[in-house]
DNA sequence: ACCTGAACACCGTTCAAGT
DNA sequence: ACCTGAACACCGTTCAAGT
């Protein structure tokens, strides 16, 4: 049993993901939801709510797969997964990434409540690899500030094509994300 | 003599900047200019092309004060303040830096010379830091991505209010450079 | 409480025409 | 070569009304 307003989520996800952001108008996704053009005006209160909404499930779903990447490892190995799962799912759904990493929506305390669960996710295996002596020591959201930006930016100036693409420069997020871990002395 | 063309451009960063891409209209952009609401296709294919030229404008001139503050300065120096000068530009004004890096615009080869350019800038600086010591040796592009990929990260995710922004966990996307070029071993 | 259909203001783009 | 004014299709949002 799907609400109306958790259909009007998903058709709004699937437009964004095939189309793009000018792909997802509220008429479209009214009538993917099989209700009127004007129908999600009852449950958001306007597109960018809804847009919103699209963004904090993408979160959730980001902090459990980030839990789940480190459940049996190492916390070293566990890391390693995490950051490159970060990349991994953005480069399956860059208009899903830009819209969750995007311009803030204010409006929203689901919003910042799934973006807090998730780097909480994060900064718990920090703590843990500073623990067994896999990362030097100091503030661990500080570190864990350090590689989620270090993994962000390698993933969004991928997707926008501002890394160099070929030749001897050539990293992916991936790489960059090896290289960061190399010079903090993860093991 | 500023031609149309120029006037066109001026209009559309004015309004990005003081109003977000909301406020970018090409009616709009062309009554600022003094011409009518459609003259702007006479010199641009379509609006996606105009905000291509805004953003390889901008490019431009990043590549140009990213040359600036590297002169006169040991190379470790102008790295941190290249760098600095980076987070700096993004939040004076947020807008132009998400056009700027914002999803690709593969119509413009200006852009992408553009882009080119202002990476080179910054790469001659990091063999600079590695001649002298202050940054570890390896490929100067790859370490070079390692450092734009940081500061543009933290920087987009401070811009989006996802990097924690008070208590003990707060960093500026300066001070994260900083912990980078800490880390690096950089001097 | 949730939904519909008509309507409004606005926008990107096209086109025929002007100089 | 560069520009204008009218027109078209489309979109977000509002409103009066229905169950």
């Amino acid at each position: 049993m799907t609400s109306t307003r958790d259909a009007l989520i998903d058709a709004a996800a699937d437009l964004l993901t095939t189309g793009g952001p000018a792909a997802v108008t509220l008429r479209e996704v009214g009538r993917r939801a099989g209700v009127s053009h004007n129908a999600p005006y009852k449950h958001f209160a306007d597109k960018e709510e809804l847009l919103a909404a699209v963004a904090a499930r993408d979160l959730d779903r980001r902090a459990a797969a980030t839990r789940r990447a480190a459940r049996y490892r190492p916390p070293a190995e566990a890391l390693r997964a995490m950051l490159h799962g970060y990349a991994r799912h953005a480069a399956r759904d860059p208009e899903l990434f830009r819209l969750t990493y995007g311009s803030w929506h204010d409006g929203s305390a689901d919003l910042g409540a799934a973006a807090t669960a998730a780097r909480a996710a994060f900064v718990d295996v920090v703590v843990a690899a500073q623990a067994d002596g896999s990362l030097p020591p100091g503030d661990p959201e500080r570190l864990a500030a350090l590689m989620l930006a270090l993994v962000h930016g390698a993933t969004d100036l991928a997707l926008s094509g501002h890394l160099a693409r070929r030749g001897k420069g050539h990293a992916d997020p991936a790489d960059l994300v090896d290289d960061l871990l190399g010079h903090l002395g993860a093991r």
